[in-house]
DNA sequence: TTGTAGGCGTTATCAA
DNA sequence: TTGATAACGCCTACAA
């Protein structure tokens, strides 16, 4: 049988409870022999503090959430790898949750967080315009929040975001350039800031080149494939674009498959540009040119910031970091390669 | 200041701790008035109970692990979000571990983990052929473990995985039947059971083809980009297949990246068919045929088998399930679409 | 350098 | 139906 605590430990090796505590928690004030002895001894029998008992002596949980609104998406997918690179660095467990953009689902889970289960939160959040009353009570339990890619402008947490606003702007101007005068703008919400503030950079290229913002040109989709399918079926033969910036990765992909249908040629009678993270845009039929935001980068931010937040009890650095994503400018919109 | 504490609430309320505890589990033993009264003070108050304190108590952490190679990768992002959405309903937690293909992370991580730090353990294993003490660990302190995709076939344990022999063999079959005398297997790791199965069906089938196995066809690759990058020049070149049967999506790629560096034309000159769970091989250029496994319900299966562990103490029904992945037909091999 | 003892917040047992 | 109490496993003052 197996020493399960550290009470049966203490009795095996005839000494007490506080040393051996010392000896795991690298308290200075021990006899480096006793402490040697004390983790062989525990390594041989297979033993290990008990974390939830530490914890509830000690309110810290070495523990954060993860809130993100999808998984299998290459930017949320690198941008957890990067947080999950920096929290295993500092011994930390991460709790993933996924929100498949419903707010109530990020709500509830937030709720539940509410209870010293975790340490911080790193999330992307669902919802806009909402009650956001339910993160400002973790701010006065004094578990700190960063947000990253989409966050919630009226709640003052630490932020790692990419110039949104320039990249669709360059974008936008990028098609321009090459000849389109009918730019359809596709978002999933437009009422999250996130899209706002895309769109502002498309509306204001727009004016900068004298093309007048045809409202017809915005296109509101939806989580669902069928349905953007439609939409944007529907788009392509009656409004008929000649250029597509998409500010979801899901909804150029929508629109590539459409266009196989349609028999419409990009970049011949369409351009394109994305958002996107997909390593393999190169690869795609035609090159899909894209926003690349660095999601990896962006993860490893909002965990360092988290971290420092944690770290320093001082949380007054509520920072507010701009990464910078890259324009890659491919076939579909006209490119080389 | 909010009520922190069950003791708090109990006086604020003019009521025992006890009877606190039972309004927050469901117990029978409440009248009806009483608890809710409870409830909505509590929730007033925005009290829950502390996890960790409930854990020390029952031994219960409803938290499971989660523990694979990588995760921004369409396979394990997809098999994450199916192991997701079970333990959501279930109400538990996710500790999301990635380990990168080393197999001293992942012994690393099991080991924390052998503190009652969860409940359970899903994973995707990194390594073979080693000693897996770590993992029989767990089983004498009833940690169930489920398996999914690679497994350590020494463990007793759950298993969820793909009827990989049958799709090599397919896969490898009509490359042959398309022409192709000269079909390469591509490989990470080829001593991994995973890798020897795979190999193993795509022997079988030059064997029935009448088709020599050369070991020269079988091209051990590494993780790093570059380094495979640099391998795959070098077999086109030299080595020169007429058809390439990758067991790894990754490898696809980077076949692509390098056929279009040296001018191989897929499928006129090469024909490719590769495991991925890619949802957009079909926009591909040229379109990839894929042996497409069913990622989110090996999640989903993955995730039941270790919820049926964990509810009947039984744990005896070790079962290994075999679930079918789908051969696509596409350009790369020759294919109409 | 080591040991003693109390308490972290909860819940199960037992008694009322 | 409710309340008092002990225990879950650990860590930290404090004492020795």
């Amino acid at each position: 049988m197996d020493i399960v605590n550290i009470k049966k430990l203490a009795k095996e090796l005839n000494i007490s409870t506080s040393t051996i505590s010392r000896a795991f928690n690298g308290s200075p004030d021990i006899n480096k022999d006793t402490k040697e002895r004390i983790l062989a001894f525990a390594k041989e029998h297979n033993f290990l503090p008990n974390h939830y008992a530490s914890n509830l002596r000690d309110k810290k949980t070495k523990t954060i959430a993860v809130i993100v609104p999808e998984i299998a998406n290459d930017f949320f997918s690198q941008a957890i790898n990067g947080i999950e690179e920096v929290a295993r660095k500092k011994g930390f467990y991460i709790l993933l949750y996924r929100t498949d953009d419903v707010f109530e689902k990020e709500v509830s889970f937030v709720n539940y967080l509410n209870n010293g289960k975790v340490d911080g939160i790193i999330m992307s959040v669902s919802g806009e315009a909402n009650d956001h009353n339910y993160l400002r009570q973790l701010e006065s339990k004094n578990v700190p929040v960063v947000f990253f890619d989409r966050v919630y402008e009226d709640i003052d947490a630490a932020k790692v975001t990419t110039n949104d606003y320039d990249s669709s702007f360059a974008a936008t101007e990028h098609l321009l350039q090459t000849g389109c005068r009918r730019v359809a703008y596709l978002v999933v919400n437009k009422s999250i800031s996130i899209g706002q503030v895309r769109m502002q950079g498309y509306m204001d290229a727009l004016k900068k080149h004298d093309v007048a913002f045809d409202d017809e040109l915005v296109i509101d989709c939806s989580n669902d494939e069928k349905v953007n399918y439609k939409i944007l079926t529907k788009v392509l033969q009656e409004i008929k674009p000649d250029g597509i910036f998409s500010s979801v990765e899901r909804l150029a992909f929508a629109t590539y498959y459409v266009c196989n249908d349609l028999g419409i040629s990009i970049p011949g009678d369409l351009k394109m540009i994305s958002f996107s993270s997909l390593g393999i845009a190169p690869l795609l039929s035609p090159a899909l040119s894209t926003i690349t935001q660095p999601a990896y980068e962006m993860g490893i931010k909002a965990a360092t910031l988290l971290f420092e937040a944690l770290e320093q009890k001082t949380s007054n650095l509520k920072r507010h970091i701009v990464l910078k994503s890259k324009l890659f400018i491919r076939k579909s919109s006209g490119g080389e390669k």
